[in-house]
DNA sequence: AAACGATGACTGACCGTCAGTCATACAGTA
DNA sequence: TACTGTATGACTGACGGTCAGTCATCGTTT
């Protein structure tokens, strides 16, 4: 077969999204190898040229998902229009809105075959994203609009929450119970954060 | 080979521990189905006589040690000597000490090749856990010690905030963390749950 | 400008492993 | 003896991963 060369990025760039667009149209382990490659037209070894293993290029794929989120998120919390409080709800809602979008690939997230990915995904978020709120939660003490002693690990647990509730599957189809888990994430916030002349107040 | 016969529920007893200990031990990926019908010394198609496929036998392995936790918590809030929010605390407290006694346990859970059986593991922990906490804040609700609207969501919220994050690894090597973690979880308990009367109190 | 390495991108046949299957055989029982 | 449920183990197909070797490209030498 006629052997073409391509620089290394694009080469990586286009492995990336192959097997991105495979895993989601096929779940993780049901998405061989040989078929990302067969897909490209190119030889397997050329993929275990540019990566180690097949957990390797999840992690690739995965990086890149959670960029779009964390890329957004860096957005809201620099409105410098508006208080810490209120960028903190935004981010949140913010999130939210990016998880509630994608009903079916949530379900999917959810199928055996996918856990790792899943696993890998939720770890992510959390790692990436928590930063970035602690940071606004610590401002906002600085502000005086907070006063939480320990942001870090409140932010913590308030997004572990909010990633694994509303990763549950069936929270896009039963509205009522949407609504209801909202409703307690309302009060919940509220009761923890505390924020000085300021409500939290969720909308999807 | 000279066949045996056995009572199918002792098969599946034997199947179900066995498995359960080349998972602990090898991990659930590196946990071949050949590995465990040799351990017993018997034919390939006999776990196949009992169990669908690898991931029928791990759901059974899951459930097993689940009920163990389960059991655990269910004795703890039926202590009628004290009330419901003094109960609630003790559970947190048997959960928490519960997770926390198995270091390892808990790491090797975070590796790659064991994401199907601690999606599992969660996944069962939450359903199992959250119906009795909830039913205990509603009693307490109805005993006028708390006032929580949304009561199984807001056990929810809790609950998988606890599961998750002491889950971590490291939680239990890193002893300034830990303290961090549970002073939070104490904080937010008592913010959330707002019990007449009685302060949350993490010890482990 | 042609020939010559050197480098690194790329190839694809091949390997070992493993979940799952199935035709067959045996044990207990009625 | 016939029947039913339990047990066997060789076999299959698919898959992740390897590796010795090939080829395109480009700077250097003649």
């Amino acid at each position: 077969m006629k052997r073409i060369t391509k620089v290394p990025e694009e080469r990586r760039r286009e492995l990336i999204d192959t097997a991105e667009r495979l895993f989601m149209e096929k779940g993780y382990e049901h998405t061989a190898i040989s078929d990302i490659v067969k897909e490209l037209n190119i030889a397997q070894g050329t993929l275990y040229y540019y990566f180690r293993s097949k957990e390797d290029i999840l992690e690739a794929v995965v990086d890149k998902s959670i960029a779009v989120l964390e890329q957004n998120v860096i957005l809201l919390t620099q409105d410098e229009g508006i208080d810490e409080a209120a960028r903190l709800n935004a981010a949140i809602n913010g999130i939210l809105g990016f998880v509630s979008q994608r009903n079916d690939f949530i379900d999917f997230l959810h199928q055996d075959i996918n856990a790792v990915m899943h696993a890998k995904l939720e770890k992510a978020t959390v790692e990436r994203i928590v930063p970035i709120l602690s940071d606004l939660v610590a401002k906002g003490n600085a502000m005086g609009r907070f006063n939480i002693e320990n942001p870090t690990e409140t932010v913590l647990f308030l997004s572990t929450a909010l990633v694994y509730i509303f990763h549950q599957p069936d929270i896009n189809t039963d509205q009522q119970r949407r609504e209801k888990l909202c409703q307690s994430l309302e009060t919940i916030l509220n009761r923890v954060l505390v924020a000085k002349n300021y409500s939290f107040m969720i909308n999807i």
